[in-house]
DNA sequence: GTCTATACGAAGATAGAC
DNA sequence: GTCTATCTTCGTATAGAC
């Protein structure tokens, strides 16, 4: 019953594609190449074409952040750390030659995806906003937090795969870090 | 004596379309039809192809935010204002519609294009931290800052476009501010 | 410096057989 | 569900005339 797996490898290759070479470079040939779905079958499981195939992709990005935020809970500096953990894990593992899908969509995508994309970010600075607050940061501070943690992230990705450096990425790590634990030490008065 | 202007323009064209369309949507018909341009000299002006008009938009884009970061000076707050106000601006005037084209390169460009989008965030990182230190700031702070400014700037003008919301975008801006307004209040001490 | 014409490949998408 | 074949559009790039 369900998929055995073809439309499930297809949404999986696209989310690394986007990552590793953008919007173009999640063409479908590329990802019936990296994942040995067969050609005949795209239309099938995506009437809606390319742009339902990238919906799904950064959709189950989506997901799976919000998940892994989900299991780190507990303060501010463990929920930091956590997210930091992500993207340095995404860099890490590709040898910086990967980033952010959701970015890579927003910077050059049809209008529909653009607004998917504009989904996720407000999902995820919301879902680490409301995280923040059951650490005990006030709510305020919580979602200015929350905006910034995503942002300066996702350009330190940016900065560090353009540069071929993790050393960016961890320069503003440290930094939100130390903020981080600014707002556990005011939570716990 | 030199350059009419033709090539000029196409240069500032594919600007503007790498920053709202991103690589794939800074194509030579696209830029063509923008700057009206002549379609028989592209190979005459750019030998290298695409990739180096590219390469000669994100100089240009480049060399004009350095210029202007220069003209700033004086305090870590007036120099972080005014880095938030290049980018604000690029948001305003588009309608929320255009990002960094360093970043559209960044995510989706060959190699050598990459090391080139590297070399601008290297480039900015060390002009702002070199106008910090002359503002007064401890050369660690300015390093670490300057990489924190030019990411959290980069990634929240993603969002605010993604979003088509200037709030994350301001939300960010006045955290950066509040650091700059230390920055410079230890400076002073 | 600019033109037309064109070669070449890649991409998205569709049709119809199996 | 999957296949092959094909269509169309688009983008890059080249050649050679003006």
């Amino acid at each position: 019953m369900a998929e055995p797996g073809a439309r499930d490898r297809m949404i999986d290759g696209a989310a690394v594609l986007l990552a590793k070479r953008g919007l173009q470079g999640a063409s479908f040939s590329e990802v019936l190449e990296a994942t040995g779905a067969p050609r005949g079958s795209i239309y099938h499981h995506f009437p809606g074409g390319k742009d339902e195939l990238v919906a799904a992709a950064i959709a189950r990005v989506s997901e799976r952040t919000l998940a892994r935020l989900t299991e780190l809970g507990g303060s501010a500096t463990s929920l930091t750390e956590g997210f930091l953990g992500l993207w340095r894990a995404l860099l890490d593992r590709s040898g910086l030659t990967a980033g952010c899908a959701v970015v890579a969509v927003s910077v050059a995508a049809s209008d529909d995806l653009l607004d998917r994309a504009g989904t996720v970010f407000r999902e995820w600075t919301a879902h680490l906003a409301a995280l923040l607050e059951e650490a005990g940061v006030a709510p305020a501070r919580a979602a200015s937090f929350a905006v910034l943690l995503i942002s300066a992230t996702e350009g330190a990705v940016v900065m560090a795969r353009a540069q071929r450096d993790l050393a960016p990425f961890e320069s503003v790590a440290a930094t939100l870090m130390a903020s981080a634990r600014d707002l556990d030490a005011d939570a716990a008065s």
